[in-house]
DNA sequence: AGCAAGATGCGAAAGATTTTCAGTTTACCA
DNA sequence: TGGTAAACTGAAAATCTTTCGCATCTTGCT
């Protein structure tokens, strides 16, 4: 379970890190600020602080096992690494999240960053618009 | 000149307002931080404070004279409203920004967010990486 | 010139994230 | 199983970027 790769991250195994770990996995949601993660280690009773979430949210990016987001709007957002890349959707009035993922996008990239000698390390595809739900609420 | 533009977009014209204008114009860069904007205006011996550049900014960014981009790493840079969208490669080393146009992923964007149900209201997409000098450079 | 609306500057405030530091826990080996 | 160094943690303080509050100053128009 969480434990094998806390470990293999070459971190140790606290108290910490399996409940955060475990919250990324089983809340419903797979985006989560690190006040959202805190919220639910206090609904759980859990004495974690917030200066520990960041901790560990950015030592399980550091070790691949989760990919922090900046979308507009002050606070990152954080999401289990799935392996696979992918690209956002964002609704800018109800906050739904839609991930998506075009190898035509992706290859055009490549090909444009080729064109201007860069190599690729990352990179992010946010588009925000309305979702159909949000459309029709007026 | 630039009175003109400030005019149009319903503004008064004021001394903080033109400097400004005027180093978005032509500073070399066409990205800038608020703080790089600052910077520039004590350069100029201009008594204008951080705040007023921040509100400034901002405001020239609803009267759509400039954009304002977050990229990764905190603060956001403002460049100037050249008409049209594009998208963004930066070198993580150096800070080097190179803009493109690309239809096709325009158009894929577009599809999807169709597909999805959204109407696309805005988008960012910014490929980040290492430009041809940095990679050289060890 | 004279006035009202709108701007500015400054310092304080806010919000997100990071650092500091002293006390606690974990991993590991005798 | 106990002992210990290294790693980790919580709480508070510190940073950093951006915004606000407010008294004062300018601009645009008469």
């Amino acid at each position: 379970m969480e434990n094998q790769q806390i470990k293999q991250a070459g971190l140790k195994v606290t108290v910490p890190r399996v409940k955060i770990l475990g919250i990324l996995e089983h809340s419903g949601k797979r985006h989560l600020s690190a006040e959202d993660v805190y919220k639910e280690l206090l609904r759980q009773d859990e004495e974690i602080g917030l200066a520990t979430v960041y901790r560990v949210l950015t030592q399980f990016e550091g070790a691949g096992l989760v990919c922090r987001r900046h979308f507009e709007g002050g606070q990152s957002v954080f999401e289990l690494n799935s392996g696979s890349h992918h690209d956002h959707l964002v609704c800018i009035k109800c906050g739904k999240i839609v991930e998506f993922v075009d190898s035509l996008i992706e290859d055009r990239q490549t090909a444009i960053a080729a064109e201007h000698g860069f190599r690729i390390e990352d990179h992010s595809l946010v588009v925000y618009g309305l979702c159909a739900g949000c459309q029709n609420a007026r």
